[in-house]
DNA sequence: AGCACGCCGACT
DNA sequence: GTCGGCGTGCTC
């Protein structure tokens, strides 16, 4: 009558699941969905019930612990459906996928007691809608007319945010419905997030918000889910378990039949792809685009001046603008003052000492930093390996490029801006920034805005480079109130011009095409499988290994295996990074092969391996 | 992941 | 002799 056996996971990287004893005591109120404690390899661990039944294969087997959840099973049907398909996709275990569908202080053997849930009311017909409206006033205006009528029907709305300053001007846009809120914002709260968590799953006409952890949260009602700046790479969790909120908002929505609004004014070429295959609604801007003036400079026609950064042209424009007092924006993708120290004598480059980059001098802390770790270090007198005094330091930075500028722009205020300066500094003429500044595209607006190098920007080997150099420029343009310059050597280039027309339809037109021209994504996808670890001997023989596993396996089908290569950054925080990259037109089965070849291969001590889909 | 078991080198 | 390095295998 009641089961005798729990089938458990448990939060590892291990497969399961792993079957347990149910005792008398529990039987009566063990259920699928719920937290146990069980011993597991000697320790005392949290595990998830996901199944029951009257026998194991396995003779001998320890007993449920304990019950952690009083109540109603604290993961439903969905959750374990979902983490299933993200474990596969993802290359994550199961239990891992299932763990982060917790709030965190749950993932641990500590009780909790939940209030019975309400019936979850799915819609009947789900609609997707992209929506590209610059006008910050106009799109949220849209967006809390929807929101509205969602809670109007006592039905709930979650919304993700890239990041903490979007969430911030959501919560700020959404004031008028301040009781309706649900925030989930960092630094975590422990007791007030539970409570939060309790509330979405419990009650309804909620709005829930959050970054992209928040898209786990199990929300009663569910009818509509908002993502904000969709394109923004932040959505990507860079630790284990890997996943793109988009993937899991795109699988959540088909599963649970609520409608999806993904928010962006340059949305992903994959979804721009999706929405077209499968006849979504694509919202675009209905009012006539603010007029910006493009000031398209062909540089091979102009010696530049100042570093050589600025032409002739965008001189005279800085110039008519501080005349009339108007506010500049320099855009420049460089940090600090000089991006090579180097001893003029012996020719050695100052290094960091984990990473394989050269340091960059930041003369605000009078100190060279590495770009990717932490490490910073006093700038040395005379050179390490030959004794000299004879260091120089060259490449210009943002902060260079502020302190140059302030011979030529004599009486104007320069200053500048990187991803460690605290708010926008209104109170200079010029800025120089780095990409760091398009936090703040719909706050902040200026009378000139110019990108310095865009081709610095469109040639990096990276089949996403034209779509992210559209999306700077979106940015870029929507920060500017008057005048758009852009300095470059290829001024036909299809990108610049879409851009500044709004013309999304032709960017994503051309984009696709030659997508499906090179077998990139979304026509073919890329699966990479890296590995690092502090030996590289020991990731160069795993990944060769790898390499002649994933040749065999596949010989004869259609799948492009390229040969483990060091990654752009051979060595980030003292581990070294290689990658071997397969290209195919269905990832699924290679991802499932994949898995079986890493667990069946030898594993190197030391050796992380990570996937991901692109 | 985290832990035990077991096989080799090197050292009081 | 035995201490401890880490490669290997397993967790119901």
């Amino acid at each position: 009558m009641y089961p005798k056996v729990a089938k458990v996971i448990v939060a590892l990287p291990v497969e399961g699941p792993f079957d347990y004893s149910v005792t008398e005591r529990l039987q009566k109120n063990i259920a699928i969905g719920q937290r146990v404690k069980v011993m597991f390899n000697r320790k005392i661990i949290m595990g998830m019930v996901v199944g029951l039944g009257d026998k194991s294969d396995f003779p001998k087997l320890n007993p449920v612990l304990d019950i952690l959840d009083r109540g109603m099973p604290i993961l439903d049907a969905d959750a374990l459906i979902l983490s299933k398909k993200m474990a596969d996709f993802f290359g994550c275990s199961w239990g891992e996928a299932l763990a982060i569908h917790l709030p965190r202080p749950l993932r641990k053997t500590s009780f909790f007691e939940l209030p019975h849930a309400l019936p979850v009311l799915n819609i009947a017909s789900p609609s997707n809608t992209i929506l590209c409206e610059p006008d910050t006033v106009t799109r949220w205006d849209y967006l809390r007319l929807k929101i509205k009528s969602v809670i109007d029907d006592r039905k709930s709305v979650l919304i993700l945010a890239p990041d903490a300053f979007v969430l911030k001007a959501a919560v700020k846009e959404l004031k008028t419905f301040k009781d309706k809120l649900i925030i989930f914002k960092k630094p975590v709260a422990v007791k007030k997030d539970l409570a939060s968590w309790v509330k979405a799953t419990t009650t309804s006409g909620n709005i829930v918000i959050g970054t992209r952890s928040a898209v786990f949260t199990p929300i009663n009602a569910l009818s509509l889910i908002i993502m904000l700046d969709e394109e923004n790479e932040a959505y990507k969790e860079e630790q284990p378990p890997h996943y793109h909120a988009r993937s899991v908002v795109l699988w959540r929505s088909e599963l649970i039949k609520c409608d999806t609004l993904f928010v962006g004014l340059s949305p992903s070429v994959d979804l721009w792809y999706l929405a077209h295959k499968n006849n979504w609604n694509i919202e675009l801007s209905k009012l006539t685009p603010r007029p910006v003036n493009l000031q398209l400079v062909d540089q091979s026609n102009y010696k530049r001046l100042y570093e050589n950064m600025i032409s002739f042209p965008l001189q005279s424009e800085m110039q008519k603008v501080l005349k009339a007092g108007g506010k500049i924006l320099l855009f420049m993708n460089r940090r600090g003052f000089a991006t090579v120290t180097k001893c003029n004598h012996c020719g050695f480059t100052l290094k960091c000492p984990r990473c394989s980059v050269n340091l960059t001098y930041m003369y605000s802390k009078k100190k060279l930093v590495c770009r990717f770790c932490e490490h910073k270090e006093d700038v040395p007198k005379i050179c390490s390996s030959c004794g000299s005094d004879y260091l120089r330091s060259t490449g210009a930075g943002v902060e260079k490029f502020q302190s140059s500028l302030a011979l030529f722009f004599s009486t104007a205020r320069i200053g500048y801006y990187d991803k460690e300066s605290e708010g926008y500094p209104n109170e200079y003429d010029i800025v120089v920034a780095t990409q760091a500044v398009l936090r703040w595209k719909d706050e902040v607006r200026v009378d000139l805005c110019a990108i310095l190098d865009i081709d610095a920007e469109m040639n990096r080997f990276d089949h996403a480079s034209s779509h992210k150099v559209f999306s700077l420029l979106m940015g870029l343009r929507q920060m500017t109130a008057n005048t758009l310059c852009v300095q470059t050597h290829m001024p036909g280039n299809y990108v610049i011009d879409c851009a500044v027309k709004l013309d999304w339809g032709t960017f994503y037109q051309q984009e696709l095409l030659q997508r499906k021209e090179m077998n990139f994504p979304p026509y073919k996808h890329f699966i990479s499988i890296g590995l690092r670890g502090l030996d590289e001997d020991a990731i160069l023989k795993q990944s060769v290994e790898l390499y002649n596993a994933f040749q065999k396996i596949w010989e004869g089908q259609a799948i492009e295996i390229f040969e483990p290569q060091p990654e752009m950054i051979a060595k980030l925080r003292d581990q070294y990074r290689y990658t071997i990259m397969l290209r195919t037109e269905d990832p699924a089965p290679i991802l499932k092969d994949i898995k079986s070849v890493l667990k069946a291969g030898k594993h190197r001590r030391g050796i992380v391996v990570t996937l991901e889909v692109v």
